[in-house]
DNA sequence: CTGTTAGCGCATTCAT
DNA sequence: ATGAATGCGCTAACAG
């Protein structure tokens, strides 16, 4: 900036002093109504706008928050992103965003970065990598620095903090039930993200689900996508060994693939195969048919954890620090084409 | 944080004075080897990281990027989202996110709020409320400010600095021509985006096409979309009365709407209506079937506009301002399944 | 080679 | 009601 306008030079300016200035800026009621008027007035008219970094500095905090996401280009946490800005702007916090792109190192790297003082506290999902390394020590000690932190959908019970995530299991077993109890007999579970909390509990979700109301000779399978293209293969030659007419899939992605590749070998969907996906997208709203999916309200969770952290950046230091919580969101079943559901 | 390590701190524990060990952090050669050592051996030991706010404010530059996108949940902003957020890492910057809305108000604001001080530089594409209120204000002056902007994909020439663009009108242009030239008597354009400088482009190179290929008395049409639903009764009803056989769509979600509104009437694609959409996105690839897009390379987009934005933070104040400059990046055309192309 | 000093822009305590 | 002085944590010019 050539010229920013700062204090000392509308000290100089109005011929007050510069903490004069300053206290009629914040509207000190030290300062008397005609003074505060003038400044303001000469405040307006050089378009003054205090520095934001020295007064972080001043008053050691930033307010901004540092989001540690994935992978923006899933749907899901492209929608928990838009919830959490919109949730901290209408607070008052801006937002540094990282993408650590699934790797533990780039995760680490941008906490250890932003805990230098940049940002008051974090918004995280972890990465996969990081669930590989089972390693949290970067998490674990920006919390010992004070530096709150929550996490959501993709979270550790390595970590105390606050959380929130979705009924995962719950929907799982519910998802697949659904299936059952409308007259699939061999349901199937497809996960892009098994190394993560949440596929597993989606899986073990699936599971009991078969348990509870499957046949016991029924089929029961997961099958573990890694590459989309090595997994068409593999589901082709699946499909030619075995009967299945019902999906439940993990996530948005894999439930679309799925499907494609079931119409392509000229079955139907819903009437030969039912598929129900995980998601939040707009992939599921316009595929062809349009598919079933349990909704997990990203935008919502994503202001609920900035809720959340703001809160606890917000409470009074002498104030008894709050118990760490976890906030399970509710999902919703979605039925569009690609299930035929009984109720 | 409750006690974060300061460089006075060191100072005390080594002995030295609090320059001394900002020097020897530094590597500044005025330290004598040993010192340099002990320090840093100390500074690892207490696991020592300057505060970046204090360093801004000292260097009067926070190596943070403002960036302002209209919607993170299109997927093509999404992923220049992942080019800027990964080319600033690695040249050592951390990324601001805003999201405008397309909102002129929230554009404003952010960009106000973030001029002061918090970055020393912005990425934007301009929201859609801005082309309506057709205000500049705001971006020209940060200018002014001397805080550089660069503007990708939606741009506008009310506003001078550094652009990043890809060839709309030549890649709509292309689209159309190659929807004629294999057979498409008539062609209609659909578009959700007509209020930016983009829908606008497209539109135009739509026509100059229709122009030079098509038959006089083709059908020649732009659709405009503003909310999907009462779109899909419009069409509907457009259809009835019309009969057409390849549509162009000015982005991702409208193609893949418009083609299971086709689908759904009974028709075939590509067999009776061929369509090509713009977009970078993941819907193309798993809509059945597939859509042939004109591919944006958002990632590519976003990684350029950084470069050019760094450039110019990092350049010495005391050479000339380098002139501003104005990349138009090529699209490509993905062929898939969705329009029967010739060549 | 090391230390003292000043200052980035702001808020604030303590005089006056 | 106003102003002088201090310090947030850091860098760097200058002095020794």
């Amino acid at each position: 900036m050539s010229n920013p306008i700062t204090l000392k030079k509308l000290a100089h300016l109005s011929n007050f002093s510069i903490s004069t200035v300053s206290k009629a800026l914040a509207d000190n009621p030290e300062i008397s109504k005609e003074t505060k008027e003038k400044v303001k007035k000469l405040a307006k008219l050089y378009n003054y706008t205090p520095n934001l970094v020295a007064r972080s500095l001043k008053e050691r905090k930033t307010r901004t928050i540092g989001v540690i996401i994935p992978n923006v280009l899933a749907h899901f946490f492209a929608k928990v992103l838009v919830g959490i800005e919109k949730e901290a702007v209408e607070l008052g916090y801006n937002i540094i965003t990282c993408i650590s792109d699934e790797s533990y190192d780039k995760e680490a790297k941008s906490i250890q970065m932003l805990g230098s003082g940049s940002v008051d506290g974090f918004i995280i999902s972890i990465s996969k990598g990081t669930y590989q390394k089972n390693d949290y020590q970067h998490l674990s000690s920006t919390i010992e620095k004070n530096i709150p932190v929550v996490m959501f959908d993709r979270v550790t019970e390595h970590v105390e903090c606050d959380k929130v995530v979705i009924n995962d299991f719950e929907s799982s077993y519910d998802a697949t039930k659904k299936l059952i109890l409308s007259g699939c007999k061999n349901v199937i579970f497809v996960s892009p993200i098994n190394n993560t909390n949440v596929g597993v509990e989606r899986v073990k979700g699936y599971n009991k689900a078969l348990e509870d109301y499957s046949s016991p000779k029924a089929l029961s399978e997961i099958l573990i996508i890694e590459d989309y293209k090595e997994f068409a293969q593999y589901f082709n030659d699946y499909l030619d060994k075995k009967t299945v007419d019902g999906i439940v899939a993990a996530d948005e992605l894999s439930a679309i693939y799925t499907m494609n590749l079931v119409i392509g070998r000229g079955l139907k969907v819903p009437e030969d195969i039912s598929v129900i996906g995980f998601t939040d997208g707009i992939l599921s709203e316009n595929s062809n048919p349009p598919l079933t999916t349990v909704d997990q309200h990203g935008i919502e969770l994503g202001e609920i954890a900035t809720r959340k952290l703001i809160q606890r950046l917000e409470q009074n230091s002498n104030e008894d620090q709050k118990e760490y919580t976890t906030t399970t969101l509710k999902t919703t079943l979605i039925k569009r084409g690609s299930a035929r559901l009984d109720s």
